[in-house]
DNA sequence: TTTTATTATGCAATCGGTTGCATAAATATT
DNA sequence: AATATTTATGCAACCGATTGCATAATAAAA
């Protein structure tokens, strides 16, 4: 069992100090170049391992990133995710990744171990029901950088990378008015959430720019999962004055909506188009194929560890509260497109 | 900026020791219960929370966990890790990630940075291409407990936790069977990989079973990802004698050729019967429904770090080669059924 | 009451790097 | 040649918890 080695072992058989080794493992300045070539030289040749919790110990800081997302099982957040990840990686530093299952509760909890992980740093998309701020402050009276991505959390003073959903939803509301759609239904999560309440202020916008009347009947606050695209198709079926369009937050939710709506004998898009939102993989696979709106989540996951690593190593300034906005995109496919003829 | 409480400061404020405070911490039986209540009381009051580098230094130990998968942003891979994430949250075990794209020489560089991490176990579905061991062999060596989940490294000697491939291979290709089917494409990943050996063994022993001749023709061997979906279809279309059924070990793969085969005016399930592989939630939203084989990814995670903790708390012994077999399950929808009307 | 067993606590070394400060060695300046 | 400056290295304390061994305190047995 080769025991592990330490700077010990190299100092001594190098007849250097310990300090000496340490410092030319870092490429400290003060050590001589040649001295750096000789310790590298035989700590590789020893098979040398830095012991991270010594230098953690030490020195206070962990190389750790926190990640609180509502759950890693969906497209959007394990894409996120894998792009934190890649990141991550190549800078050297190590992710806790833990899910809220959409209850600040569970969110809650998740926080506290975090914190006493001592992460360097957290990431956070906030669950559904989350409207304090508390379990997050430790982290910020310990100056510890806390940024928000896709799901925020309003007015936190945090810097956010998000994207404009308010624009999104304008352009995926516009689209479906171009369409020649008036009676636009739009099905989306917890409004508490600004994904959610900037993408209807942006169907608002819309709609009102092009003289169509809100009706509040029009909005339709669902779970956006499989089931409740289920619930949707049926609950429009039942509907007399039926929408001639949906404009849903989710293409998972969408998708499955589509489905039951075709099993009820509604044609997609002749009697009723259909956008999503996250161009989900699923979205070109489905009859018809979806138009959506394109998420850069592996863009947003990037972004969010390369800007905290930037933050931690004192390039940017945490106490500017920055927002970040990545750029989305319709995509036009087949079930939103409408032709009179 | 409320300093960092020790042992010490609980220590002295107690007039006791730190030896005595951290045994109680830990609720070491030599330790008067008294005290422990007494210490802990007053730990919670301070808000002490404890340095797990001092402790992992002193201890040796990290508890934490290394994953290595190819990719995370699967609908199988995310959520096996979420269970996993599950698991190690509750037994106070941290995760840390990381995907090797499918390259091995990716998955070599993981493995190193988990072993200087240190990591106290580590929990590995193999890459597409992966045909050395050497980069385990450290852990080995250091009696790091190392275990493979779904895609398995044969041989190794390690635990594995699987499903049985080739009973949900012979299930799936004995359905289609029953359903007229005699011309059965196998449409499978890289045969490396225990995941697509074992399968096709499945499907060769139902054909063998039911008299229907092998026929090296029929295993297609592609990257089972969207794309390849849409190239199979295409190939079919092309194909003078067409299969009357197809099995694809993957969801997304076959729902993405299904979508193409329609396109391309081949009813499903009518010309061809199909049936998939993991019961993604794409197969239930897309017309026709998708029969599959249901994967019970959640539940794999859960008993990997599971018995990976019990492996390194010593209840297991990790030398007795163990192989944990999940249950699959064959789930019949609309695609794979075929009535002669 | 003395001795033995039991229970509870403390001492001090240890884990392996890191870093402020001191100092030796080499080079430059007067 | 003597002094000032620069460069390279070492000393030793420190980060905070853990643990083998010794010992004090208490209870049980003789």
């Amino acid at each position: 069992m080769s025991k592990e080695i330490t700077i010990y072992d190299i100092a001594s058989q190098l007849k250097l100090s310990p300090a000496t080794v340490s410092r030319a493992l870092n490429d400290h300045p003060a050590i001589n170049e040649k001295t750096k070539l000789l310790v590298n030289a035989r700590a590789t040749e020893l098979g040398y391992r830095s012991n991270k919790f010594a230098s953690n110990l030490r020195r206070q800081k962990t190389n750790t990133i926190g990640v609180i997302v509502p759950r890693l099982n969906s497209y959007i957040m394990s894409t996120v995710i894998a792009g934190m990840e890649k990141v991550a990686n190549e800078e050297g530093f190590n992710l806790i990744i833990s899910q809220s299952l959409e209850s600040q509760k569970k969110e809650i909890a998740n926080a506290k171990t975090m914190f006493s992980s001592r992460v360097d740093g957290l990431l956070v998309s906030v669950a559904f029901d989350t409207d304090s701020f508390e379990h997050f402050q430790p982290f910020l009276k310990k100056k510890i950088p806390l940024i928000f991505f896709d799901r925020i959390f309003e007015n936190s003073d945090c810097p956010d990378i998000v994207i404009d959903n308010a624009k999104a939803g304008y352009e995926a509301t516009k689209h479906l008015i171009e369409q020649g759609r008036r009676n636009i239904v739009h099905i989306t999560g917890n409004l508490k959430r600004n994904v959610y309440s900037d993408r209807l202020k942006g169907y608002q916008q819309a709609l009102t720019e092009q003289g169509i009347p809100l009706n509040q009947d029009n909005v339709w606050v669902t779970a956006l999962n499989l089931e409740a695209g289920r619930e949707i198709a049926h609950r429009i079926k039942a509907l007399a004055n039926k929408p001639d369009a949906l404009f849903i937050a989710s293409d998972l939710c969408a998708v499955s909506c589509i489905a039951t709506l075709k099993d009820l004998n509604i044609d997609i898009p002749k009697d009723i188009s259909v956008v999503g939102f996250n161009n989900d993989p699923v979205a070109q696979v489905i009859s018809p194929k979806l138009t959506t709106i394109h998420y850069p989540a592996k863009e947003m996951g990037e972004m969010a560890v390369k800007s905290l690593i930037n933050h931690l190593k004192g390039n940017m300034n945490l106490d500017t509260t920055t927002t970040i906005t990545l750029r989305s995109e319709l995509i036009i496919r087949e079930s939103s497109l409408f032709s009179k003829d």
